[in-house]
DNA sequence: CTGTTCGCGTGACATTTGTCACGGATTTAC
DNA sequence: GTAAATCCGTGACAAATGTCACGCGAACAG
């Protein structure tokens, strides 16, 4: 343990990367040992190299951070999650804990200090950024979380898919799709396809087709 | 002329505004004067500090990065633009280009030489990441092909706004905002709301409400 | 001047959407 | 056990959407 603190990186953005790495390659005590462009290729970093903390960006392609955040756990290798955000929404932020993340902090955090907060993690401490850390988004509930019937119709419908192709798709009746695509929408106080897409977006809820 | 290139860097996310300057700080020639969180910020500071060159995040909030360029360019500051975007799509090039952005680059770009590319710009050269790099992206001909009466019911439309709400805050018959809304979708080859959305959002052709 | 194109407007109508009321299967709380 | 809360499913129906055919005036080419 007196050894350094191993970091893999996982963003898409090859220029934040290596942003990151900059920050913190001059601190003695860590030592960035990889990166991912992608969920899944964290994944499959995370089990070659064991690192102890995995900087993980929350929205990206292919495999979005709260999925491979779940995945990394259940391989059980030891990492400790940082995860980076831009949203400050509570149901974010429960997401990413309950998914065993060991932080969450905003990228737009003036003054985060990245090389601390890794630190902190690494030493099993829970990292939130003072923005999202109101004691309600530890203690469980559930906020507007949809189920996860209701995330995969979400994903079809902001792919652009018709009630009636996700029913097709899912052998379902199109009424039931319609009561589902309501249900998402009671749940987050919507009224319209748009405002759902939009809101869904910006809160990485989907995967962009 | 002999002096340090001056950069103004704008970009809604502090870690990345530090990252990039970083990157730039050990470049003895160039100078990063200043940061700016939003576009609004952003023209404000241009306007002050009238850097040879800024580099300007594509999508931010409050005020965009198109919206932002051209409010510079009209300022008449002489500062060269080098945009910063996530996406590829040549509407989106086309259209920083046109606002009169000097460069326009991938965020995801691999290599990136981001201080090359400054000093590109700042010697008046267009540099285009060579994903974008098509010619036809150079030749001025549709914008995004949308007419000005569509791209503001367009952006009701993101907001949320239903056909009848458009119609009675615009003056019109429901049915006029609906066929506009046809049109819309015609020129895009896309025939859902929830499609129009993401494409609308994803091109930068409204701002976010 | 004349014909053509294009932006903007309209009403009518099919399709998709958003809501309603309801049932069965599970899980949790008492 | 029973009751309450969830999640997933259904049909029926009103409201909003997506498409149709069409008129008007302005801009432009011949």
């Amino acid at each position: 343990m007196s050894d350094k603190i191993t970091v893999l990186l996982v963003d898409d953005h090859a220029l934040v990367r290596r942003g990151f790495r900059r920050m913190l390659e001059d601190d003695e005590t860590l030592s960035v040992v990889g990166e991912a462009s992608d969920g899944a290729e964290g994944v499959k970093l995370a089990k070659e190299l064991k690192p102890d903390v995995i900087v993980m960006d929350c929205q990206m392609p292919v495999m979005n951070g709260l999925e491979a955040t779940r995945k990394i756990l259940d391989a059980n290798i030891g990492s400790a999650i940082l995860m980076l955000s831009m949203h400050s929404e509570d149901t974010l932020v429960k997401q990413a804990l309950e998914a065993g993340a060991r932080g969450y902090v905003l990228k737009e955090a003036l003054d985060l200090d990245l090389a601390g907060a890794i630190k902190n993690v690494a030493a099993g401490q829970t990292v939130l950024d003072p923005k999202v850390a109101k004691p309600q988004a530890l203690k469980g509930e559930r906020e507007s979380g949809l189920t996860p019937r209701e995330l995969e119709i979400l994903q079809y419908i902001v792919a652009g898919k018709s009630n009636k192709e996700i029913a097709s798709e899912l052998e379902l009746s199109a009424n039931t799709v319609a009561v589902h695509r309501a249900n998402i929408m009671d749940r987050l106080g919507i009224h319209k396809t748009a405002e759902l897409v939009v809101y869904a977006i910006r809160n990485g809820l989907v995967n962009l087709p």
